[in-house]
Formats: structure tokens, C-alpha cells, sequence
DNA sequence: TTGCATGTTCCGGA
DNA sequence: GTCCGGAACATGCA
């Protein structure tokens, strides 16, 4: 279930567990590897030190030793660690085996995957071109972002070239919070309006930041937006749902008024 | 069996 | 050039 947050989460992971060690080797599924081959990622990576991890968006990089390795977790990604569960698992992609114990990569629907940046390549070259990290953009910044764009205000916010990081569900959470109908196009809103979806993004990035995930609480819209007659958390409203930014949006009718 | 799912990318039409 | 919707990718679940 990646979104910054929980991509977040796996930076830390990756820092703990396995930052220091050195690879001994890899096994990877050759079709999670999106440059590469799994002999050629065991010629990039096989001797050299896993570096401090670096997280841009929903992307996770690696330095090790020179070579880059670049993780993107699509919409079933995760990391494990053979400290926390011994078993491997048939959706474990790739493998790094490491002094002491083994990282894994593990995702389910193969929407994700696993790149090798060589020595002194940029990493923008197999992410394209990304917006300023949501989680480290100031208020001010991010309402002259919201305030250039045109279009729906849920896509421009899904954009990843405009803001990375924000992807359905955190969108709709902040929409939520902030009040704002997720078909509203982006420049019938006031600057009000932008203030607030600015502040709720803040709030929703460093609470859930904070846990290295989305908590799973019913105060949110995230831990109540499943289910048929699914309600608002804060007035009780039934919650609609709609097509916007291409994607399935939840949204309470009541709080998130379209006019 | 059908529709839907948290990701990105590519394509066609307005 | 801009914006939007839809399909594709791979797999599981309701």
C-alpha cells in the first residue's frame, strides 16, 4: 500500500536493518528489473556497501558503492527483512543477500520495480522528472505550485511532476480535510481554498509520516472510505464516490460541497 | 464471472 | 500545447 508515507517507512527500514552491510549476493525475478538483468544487477551490486537511503516522492534510491539501486513500489511493493520473517515468500522479486541477513523486495502484482543507476548517472534518468517532495515543501511554495496550474485540482495534486509524492488515497484524505470537492477544476478555487489543501497536506504527510504509514483510524477518511455505505468520519454523511484524475474518488457530499 | 484495486505510462480525441 | 479519459501492465479479491 505505498504512498509517501510508506515508502518513507521502507527508507527507514532499509536504513536500520541494512544500511552498512555488504552485498554477498542477489536473486531477482528478471521481470521486476526494469534496466537490467539479474546477472548485470549482481555486477553492480555484489561486493559493494549499501549506502544511506534516499527517498524522492514514492521512489526509494540506494547508493552502493558507486552504482545506484533505484526501487519503486507501483501498488503492492514492500520491503522485508529476513530478521522480522525468516520464510521468503513467493512474491519476494529480488533478494539481497547481505552480511548478517537478507533484503527483500517484495511485490505482489509486479507494477513496481528494481533499476540500476551506474556511477555518476543522474537517478532522474529512470525516474523522469519530479516535482519538489511533498513532504519537504513549505506552505507558501506549495500554493504558488496549486495557484500555476490549470485542470482538476485532484490530478494536478496526483501529478508527479508538479508535487511528488501524493497519490489517490492521500489526495482524497486532504481534499477532505480541506473541504473541497475532488472534480472542482483548479482555478475556480480561492486562495483560501489552496491555503487549506496546503495545511491539510502538511498535517496528513506529518501525521502519517510520523508512523511510517496511514494509520488505520476511523477519524480518518482512509480508515473509513471502504464499504458500500461507507460514512464521514466527521458529520456521518453517506460518502459518494466518483471518477476524477482518473481514478476512483471518495468524498463526503456534505463536508465537500461542490459549490 | 465481472469489476475493482493504493502505481505509472502511453495513446487518441477534444 | 493543454486537458481528459481509457487502456495496458500483473495479480488477487469481493
Amino acid at each position: 500500500m505505498p504512498e509517501l508515507p510508506d515508502v518513507e517507512g521502507y527508507r527507514r527500514y532499509l536504513a536500520h536493518h541494512a544500511q552498512g552491510r555488504r552485498v554477498e549476493r542477489v536473486h531477482a525475478d528478471p521481470t521486476i528489473l526494469r534496466n537490467t538483468t539479474p546477472q548485470g544487477l549482481g555486477r553492480a551490486l555484489v561486493g559493494g556497501v549499501l549506502g544511506p537511503p534516499r527517498r524522492h516522492g514514492k521512489w526509494l534510491s540506494c547508493p552502493v558503492d558507486g552504482p545506484t539501486l533505484v526501487l519503486h513500489f507501483g501498488m503492492t511493493g514492500s520491503l522485508v527483512w529476513s530478521g522480522e520473517e525468516p520464510e521468503r515468500h513467493p512474491y519476494d522479486r529480488m533478494i539481497l543477500e547481505v552480511e548478517g541477513g537478507e533484503l527483500r523486495y517484495r511485490d505482489m502484482r509486479k507494477l513496481g520495480g528494481v533499476w540500476v543507476v551506474p556511477r555518476g548517472v543522474d537517478v532522474e534518468s529512470v525516474t523522469g522528472p519530479l516535482g519538489p517532495d511533498a513532504q519537504r515543501i513549505d506552505r507558501e511554495d506549495l500554493v504558488e505550485l496549486l495557484a500555476r496550474r490549470r485542470g482538476g485540482v485532484k490530478a494536478a495534486l496526483m501529478d508527479q511532476r508538479m508535487l511528488a509524492g501524493l497519490g489517490n488515497l492521500l489526495v482524497d484524505e486532504i481534499l477532505w480535510r480541506a473541504r473541497v470537492h475532488p472534480r472542482r477544476a483548479i482555478g475556480d478555487l480561492g486562495r483560501g481554498d489552496l491555503e487549506r489543501i496546503a495545511d491539510r497536506t502538511e498535517e496528513v504527510l506529518r501525521l502519517s509520516i510520523e508512523l511510517g504509514r496511514v494509520p488505520p483510524d476511523e477519524t480518518w477518511l482512509m480508515g473509513s472510505r471502504d464499504g458500500r455505505d461507507a460514512t464521514c468520519p466527521r458529520c456521518g454523511t453517506t460518502l459518494e464516490r466518483v471518477k476524477a484524475g482518473g481514478r476512483t474518488s471518495v468524498f463526503c457530499p456534505r463536508c465537500q460541497p461542490w459549490s
